[in-house]
DNA sequence: AAGTGGTCTAGACCACCAT
DNA sequence: TGGTGGTCTAGACCACTTC
């Protein structure tokens, strides 16, 4: 790639300007630098091989190439276990029961728990709006929450299917699926959404990308 | 937390090197900023409920708290598959078990795949070193490996327990087991480490937390 | 010896938040 | 209105690679 003095000539601006800009391409994994002799692309042939790679927050909120179904609208239950996750002052939570599917085939079902008036404003303003390859939380984020989403703390370990999971995505009750609980945060760090998914792992299997942090 | 300006006052350094700091704390997730208010604590009461939480590579190679065990050491065997995910030009690839626990219970079995001659240097020079808390790949990038180690790429999937690996764990046949493939690339983008591991879902859980990039 | 990225200082303007 | 962090310019020295 074209070296920080080539691009400062250029473009006229500064090399800090430069090398924040190789900063955020090397954060997202496009690039890597080698001091003393330069700036090079990642090999894409190691990229694009799975259904998704989520490394970042961004990734994980969209499910580019995926369609989502509402099981079950938006309804108050009492839930003592999830109010207090959503650190909610009340046992009522708001529950929501989706289904991802990939070229018409489920993959994942999930059970979102929100905030009694966070899951009343989705149900009444945007629950048509879902349908469709957004996320909940995307739709969350434009039209409902006052702060945007910051972060997300996930659990991720192997189960059982339960029965009355297995059929949705086509599992046979008993055998091992993928448990995931996520918690998303805005950044006043509330809890936002609780989200707990399970998997067919003959359909998926979780992709992660770390890198280090700087070059 | 203090301001820039006085850290800057304090330390006597310029303004670019504060931020830098606090930039790393950020991308730690240790600290957030808010333009305008100023820069707070993250709060610890989500942090240091799990095992360990690996949102970057950095965690992922410290298992602090945890004692590994060989269970065979480095042993060469032709292994097409793994060959060829490691970039190998034979067949021919060194193969290591080892077993993880945490106050003395097991609860993780991994086999790793290095070249050839990585596992030969490992044997030979730093196998005694490998008991204690220290990571296979740790002890390899400080010892063996002329590169530093720069990103990893995992696969996480649910699966039954393999009957030969189950008693290790202490897990039935036939029960779930977390399974994970990670592959372990330097700065040059070359593969260096390919580890596929079987984790007792009771004992544990694979955390993680993501944040989005820049505050 | 020339060029690369890594690090640092000094100074400026801005949008936003608090009061 | 003063302080906060976000962004930018200009310039310097360094370790390292390459020729």
């Amino acid at each position: 790639m074209p070296t920080e003095a080539e691009l400062r000539r250029e473009y006229g601006v500064s090399r800090h300007t430069i090398r924040q800009a190789f900063q955020d391409l090397v954060a997202e994994g496009l690039v890597y630098r080698v001091p003393g002799r330069g700036t090079f692309v990642t090999d894409l042939s190691r990229r694009g091989r799975y259904l998704r790679s989520i490394g970042t927050l961004e990734e994980l909120m969209a499910w580019t190439g995926t369609e989502i179904e509402v099981l079950h609208a938006p309804a108050t239950r009492m839930d003592a276990k999830a109010a207090g996750r959503l650190g909610l002052p009340s046992d009522e939570v708001s529950v929501l029961d989706v289904r991802r599917l990939y070229e018409g085939v489920p993959f994942v079902v999930t059970r979102i728990y929100l905030a009694i008036e966070v899951g009343d404003r989705l149900k009444d303003e945007a629950l048509p709006l879902l349908e469709g390859s957004e996320t909940v939380l995307g739709t969350l984020e434009r039209l409902v929450l006052p702060f945007p989403i910051a972060g997300v703390s996930q659990d991720i370990t192997a189960a059982f299917a339960p029965p009355e999971l297995s059929t949705l995505i086509d599992c046979q009750p008993g055998e091992p699926i993928l448990y995931v609980e996520r918690i998303y945060f805005d950044t006043a760090n509330n809890p936002v959404e609780l989200a707990i998914s399970h998997y067919n792992p003959r359909r998926y299997s979780y992709h992660l990308e770390l890198r280090r942090k700087l070059p």
